[in-house]
DNA sequence: GTCTATAGACTGATAGAC
DNA sequence: GTCTATCAGTCTATAGAC
């Protein structure tokens, strides 16, 4: 097995579940069974390790959403695809996105981290906005606003309802929070 | 002064920016003028502090809520003070929401620190819930759905469009998130 | 690449004088 | 209530052997 990769999984889940100032490398040490010296051979500092991961992540993640986008659903289908993506991070309430961690962390993210995130937002509202600019034309998606806003507005929700969902431990509370937003897609290929 | 409030103050301040886990007794010390020792003798442990910080938020919060409820304005206008909370609570991009902070920071908050926060995020979706009862049946706000839908999906908008504005120091993130949810809302009083 | 050993700083917390 | 002094534990990180 790699164990570049494994500490990558291994500290993905920690960061997601408690934070990054919520886990050491004494924790990924016990973990995957490798002394904590040895760790610095792969991520020389913790804010490497923090720069790996969120490079890795946004990788898959915009993988998925030109997946998404290639399949060719209506933009309806599309949201629901996306929505489902933040639904699944969730695993049973114990887990937030990595973004949604990170951005709630310390403030004392290095700079290059904090940039990668704030990219990983504005590619991931450029996404939402072609999507919505779709719903107007196919009018699958009803009570739509500017796409930009729409955009915006459902980047923020899903990532907020992750936050509700994980206080408590129970993804109902995701779903209830975008039950408003699925409601207003169409469940029929428009035409 | 009182020494107990300059430490809440102090430490509300370093929660909302950097986290539960972000800030120390010592950061409090240099803070307030004050040594780590003493702070205990105000806070026997950090997890007390977390206590007493949530809970004198959480009775703020709902005092602010309740005025605006009794204010009598349209369903509208209490959703526009709504958002106005979270929008100040910013504090140019600094800062979240304390519920905001602690909902994404360690899930080893202590356990009553933790049914605080979901005290909070229950109470916060029933008196949004019933705004929106209102809603529609004074019609200022347009586009609705079942009502604890609207609450639960504002509650989560305005908690996930803080995290989006942080990330970036840029309050006019937390604006493009909620404008959707703005723009649905009437301008003029209904009757 | 992984190990042992250790540095140096910081953490929350306690004992006991004033 | 606040202080000095100190504790045991943790943290990230480094040096150097294998």
């Amino acid at each position: 097995m790699d164990t570049r990769i494994s500490l990558l999984d291994s500290a993905e889940r920690a960061v997601r579940q408690r934070g990054f100032d919520g886990f050491s490398y004494a924790d990924l040490s016990k973990e995957i069974g490798i002394r904590k010296a040895s760790i610095h051979y792969h991520f020389a500092t913790k804010a490497d390790l923090g720069f790996a991961l969120i490079e890795r992540y946004a990788e898959r993640f915009f993988a998925t959403l030109a997946d998404i986008r290639n399949s060719g659903g209506s933009a309806a289908e599309q949201l629901r695809s996306y929505i489902q993506i933040y639904r699944d991070a969730l695993a049973e309430g114990e887990q937030v996105c990595l973004c949604v961690a990170l951005s709630a962390g310390r403030d004392s993210l290095s700079t290059e981290v904090l940039d990668q995130l704030n990219r990983f937002h504005a590619e991931s509202i450029a996404w939402l906005t072609e999507v919505f600019e779709r719903a107007a034309q196919d009018g699958s998606v009803s009570g739509c606003a500017l796409p930009i806003e729409d955009a915006s507005a459902a980047l923020a929700l899903v990532e907020g309802a992750q936050l509700l969902a994980r206080a408590r431990k129970d993804v109902s509370l995701f779903n209830q929070g975008v039950a408003a937003l699925i409601a207003r897609l169409a469940t029929h290929p428009v035409h």
